[in-house]
RNA sequence: GGUCGCUUAGCUCAGCUGGGAGAGCAUCUGCCUUACAAGCAGGAGGUCAUAGGUUCGAACCCUAUAGCGACCACCA
């Protein structure tokens, strides 16, 4: 056995077992295929992203869970990759030709993209270090990214056959369009933000008379100028008469016809709606209903169009201005109100979304989501927890068709070509030879790429070899078990993941699907980049190790909530896993050799019978292996049902408050004490049960928990990260149980005061004398008191007379006992202890000082304790100095 | 507007199928005790948001109300 003697630092340790692991091959796939599958696939991260606390909290869980597996004997599998990520990749490789000058047009789209290669090249893979510095142990080997060979493959293929289907068409319509990345996007990707506007009253005069007007209410006058009607509610008796007839456009000075529709809202502004079906989604659709013409007033570059040559090439908003000051002029302008209103937004660029009419690629959603809704009701899918469950129904079941087209040249570009003479439009995986309609040789491919969630949502089965179904690994770990995800992504990832897999593998891709909240922070703020907030996961490693990082999002959390993340928890996770490392260094250093403990085990512990001799054992003993049993159940039933945070505090609650507290204080006696076999007894539970614990608390902290374990008792050769997960092994039964405990804890209590009084260390083996009349009660105190090895000798006394004079007396019920002087410390110990508390003052107070010049402290406000330690520090010195002083005297 | 969630100690949160009100941090008292002061022993602190109901029994189940939050839809 290897002895621990330094200090807890997880930067002696962490990066040399992670390279260990990877070197022994411990994250590869086992080839035993007698062992039942288990397999997450990681999300994949943007490839130039960097770990954030969302990323962390994903990936711990999936690292817990795949740990926990493998230990149980299942054959695992956690794939690792990357996303090509179409827009945000594109924008910053856009953002940095514009730092040297250049743009997307001047370089071309070959040129452009190995500028995009060069820089995933160049800013990918850091995501990936970082995971291992999280001890994440996914297959590296496996590794994948959305534009490898395979993975492009599988969305040619995905495109073709949904095509053939016809469950992918080309089409013309109204699409969000971001003005600043210049491409469609989808529904999911727009996010709305309220902004202060106005609400303009226009009136618009009814044709043949002279002062009859409608008014309408808009928002956004500018887009005035491409009304093609005024709808209100067919219902509305207010404007009852004036449906089907016409009004006069101002300024246009146009004759536009007044229409009813029941999408209009009776109680809202006048309750006539101007109709710009160009520039609204809603418009858009009543257009088409009701035949409209379509009337654009923006050009490409989303700057004022030709219909009124004034304001050509002008500015929205500006724009805006001049043509409500051109209404006031007019007289057509009744009343301006304030009013807040949401204005669409970028998701990825925060820029202005415009509804644009456009030709796009779309998927026809509505029976791909019924299979994916029916999949879950059914119960074959399943959400953890339930709740979220609804959250997908709900978009699912609204769900509007996917435009997958975007304006980009980052990512899958469209296999679509188009024949030059005929104009026909060929789908296939590889650029046909010639036109399936006319022949021709002539074909152009389609200048777009496809969404990257397109690809994303084949990533399940694309990564084990879709579309070839005959791979080993297809066959092994399609489908998987579980996908570890955030409640945000559900609408853009699961769903389509459920509904692609569905569609071509005929299969859901996940068995359950385990949700979490997101990071905040402590305020309870979403972590972001604008307001600066966010925690840096590499920053707490570097400080306080991989172990406590994973420690405080895990403990104390549950899923699908989201964790305020406060760094209080950071000390306790690291005070944790500091506690562990010195119960581990007291083990190493007290118990006796491997070998007597292995014997010893042998012994106890009989194999056929499964049982323990529990003769051997003594109460403590079977108290703590009782306790210990209690907490694998508990433990093992947490993690099968995903409550890795109660599992995680089972488990500490056990180390600390039972292992440390008391079962190694009542220890202590057996190990110091002369008697051999009581004290390999006692070594062979003290490192049995702390090397399950260890264990049960690998996957949650690994590194510690190895570093630990490979000083351990050796059974076999097996590291902690390969070994099997525990089984309990049995209770034992007894009665008094409890009350006999609380007896000892009472008993350890007093005697270490005692002790401490007298500064008598426990493995000096104080004489005891008791003093009592009753026969009986010696007898069976003597059995009890050699039992629990408080003392290695015993000496009764009848009476107070024949106790020396300097003894000190415990109270026990009705017994009395007495600890003689005889141990006391002498004089020179005394200085020596007295010099080390100094020593160890000085470096408190060194430490205070630390940490107080720290601003990663101020709220633990140490000043006060710094003071304290300066205090004491000072008392010592003038104590070390009398006792000096006293020393000097007596030996004159 | 629709759906869902949250409300438990000063703070952050656990509390699985209904029976003991809990943890960490903070606070107070006593301790340098040979694994650990990043610690130990002990204490204080709660009408489990409110009001009803079901039950022998409710933090937990039901109904209503209030506050906060999220998502979806709408927002002319």
């Amino acid at each position: 056995m290897e002895k621990i003697k330094d200090k807890y630092n997880p930067k002696d340790f962490e990066e040399k077992l992670y390279k260990d692991w990877e070197s022994k091959g411990y994250f590869k796939l086992s080839d035993d295929r007698s062992k039942e599958a288990f397999c997450i696939m990681m999300p994949p991260p943007n490839v130039t992203g960097k770990l954030h606390m969302g990323h962390a909290l994903d990936d711990t869980i999936q690292d817990v869970l795949i740990r926990y597996k493998r230990m149980r004997g299942y054959r695992t599998l956690w794939l690792p990759g990357t996303d090509h990520a179409s827009i945000s990749t594109e924008m910053k490789v856009v953002q940095k030709l514009k730092d040297e000058g250049k743009t997307k047009k001047d370089l071309g789209r070959e040129k452009f993209l190995e500028e995009a290669w060069d820089w995933t090249k160049k800013y990918g893979g850091i995501i990936q270090s970082q995971q291992r510095k999280l001890g994440c142990s996914c297959d590296w080997d496996r590794n994948r990214f959305t534009l490898d060979e395979g993975m492009s493959d599988a969305v040619l293929e995905q495109f073709v056959r949904l095509y053939k289907k016809g469950l992918i068409y080309k089409g013309k319509r109204m699409v969000n369009w971001c003005t600043s990345c210049k491409t469609s996007i989808s529904d999911a990707e727009v996010e709305y933000k309220e902004e202060k506007s106005h609400l303009w009253h226009i009136r618009y005069k009814i044709t043949g008379t002279k002062d009859q007007y409608i008014e309408v209410a808009t928002t956004r006058p500018e887009t005035m100028l491409g009304d093609t009607a005024v709808a209100v509610h067919p219902t509305d008796e207010r404007y009852k008469d004036l449906v089907g007839k016409t009004c006069i456009l101002p300024i246009m000075n146009k004759e536009i016809p007044i229409i009813a529709d029941e999408f209009v809202d009776k109680d809202f502004g006048t309750g006539c709606v101007k109709i710009t079906p160009a520039h609204d989604m809603n418009d858009y659709q009543a257009g088409l209903r009701h035949n409209l013409d379509i009337i654009e007033v923006f050009d490409e570059n989303f700057k004022m169009g030709d219909l009124v040559p004034e304001y050509k090439g002008m500015d929205l908003l500006e724009a805006r201005e001049k043509i409500v000051e051109k209404l006031k002029e007019i007289g057509a302008l009744v009343k301006t109100e304030d009013y807040v209103h949401n204005v669409a937004k970028c998701e990825r660029c925060k820029s202005t979304i415009e509804p644009k009419i456009s030709t796009q690629w779309f998927v026809s959603m509505k029976d791909l989501a019924k299979r994916a809704a029916d999949n879950v009701r059914q119960g074959d899918t399943r959400f953890i927890p339930k709740r979220y469950e609804k959250q997908y129904f709900n978009w699912l079941d609204n769900i509007q068709d996917w435009c997958i087209s975007r304006q980009l040249w980052w990512g899958h570009r469209i296999p679509a070509y188009y024949c030059d003479e005929c104009g026909a439009i060929n789908v296939a995986k590889t650029k046909p030879e010639k036109c399936e309609k006319c022949g021709c040789t002539h074909l152009t491919q389609d200048e777009d790429t496809l969404d990257t969630w397109f690809s994303s949502a084949l990533w399940p089965f694309s990564t084990l070899g879709w579309p070839n179904t005959d791979t080993q690994d297809y066959k092994d770990f399609y489908p998987t078990q579980v996908l570890v995800t955030g409640f945000d992504i559900i609408t853009f990832w699961v769903s389509r993941m459920m509904t692609q897999g569905l569609e071509l593998t005929d299969k859901a891709p996940f068995k359950d699907v385990l949700i979490h909240g997101i990071v905040r922070d402590s305020q309870g703020r979403k972590m972001s980049k604008t307001l600066g907030n966010g925690i840096d996961p590499l920053d707490i490693i570097d400080k306080y190790g991989a172990d406590s990082l994973r420690f405080s999002v895990l403990s104390g959390t549950t899923m699908g909530n989201d964790i305020r993340f406060m760094p209080e928890k950071l000390e306790q996770a690291s005070n944790f896993a500091n506690k562990i490392w010195n119960a581990a260094k007291f083990i190493t250093n007290s118990i006796s050799s491997d070998e007597e403990v292995i014997e010893f085990s042998d012994k106890v512990w009989d194999k056929d019978k499964k049982e323990y001799n529990s003769e051997l054992l003594r109460i403590e003993d079977k108290w703590i292996l009782n306790k210990l049993d209690k907490l694998i159940e508990d433990v093992t039933k947490n993690l099968e049902n995903y409550d890795l945070g109660i599992a995680l505090d089972n488990i500490y609650n056990f180390i600390w408050n039972e292992f440390c507290d008391w079962y190694i204080e009542m220890c202590k006696p057996r190990l110091y004490s002369d008697n051999k076999e009581m004290k390999i007894q006692v070594s062979y539970v003290l490192d049995y049960v702390f090397g399950i614990s260890m264990k049960l608390l690998h996957p949650f902290m690994p590194f510690v928990t190895s570093e630990i374990y490979s000083k351990l008792v050796k059974y076999n050769d097996k590291e902690l990260m390969v070994s099997k997960w525990p089984k309990n092994k049995g209770k034992f039964a007894f009665d008094k149980e409890e009350a006999e405990i609380e007896e000892l804890k009472k008993l350890i209590v007093e005697i270490r005061n005692i002790r401490s009084q007298m500064n008598v260390h426990p493995s000096k083996k104080s004489k005891l004398i008791f003093i009592t009349e009753n026969e009986d009660i010696i007898k069976e105190s003597e059995d009890f008191l050699l039992k629990l090895g408080f003392a290695n000798k015993i000496e009764f006394a009848k009476n107070e007379k024949e106790i020396p004079e300097n003894a000190v007396s415990i109270v026990m019920d009705n017994i009395k006992l007495f600890i003689p002087f005889d141990e006391l410390v002498d004089i020179k110990e005394e200085i020596e202890r007295l010099n080390n508390e100094k020593k160890r003052l000085e470096g408190e107070v060194l430490r205070g000082e630390k940490m107080l010049s720290n601003p990663g402290f101020v709220n633990k406000a140490p000043e006060k304790k710094v003071n304290e330690e300066r205090e004491k520090l000072a008392n010592y010195k003038n104590m070390l100095e009398s006792v000096e002083q006293r020393l000097a005297n007596f030996q004159k």
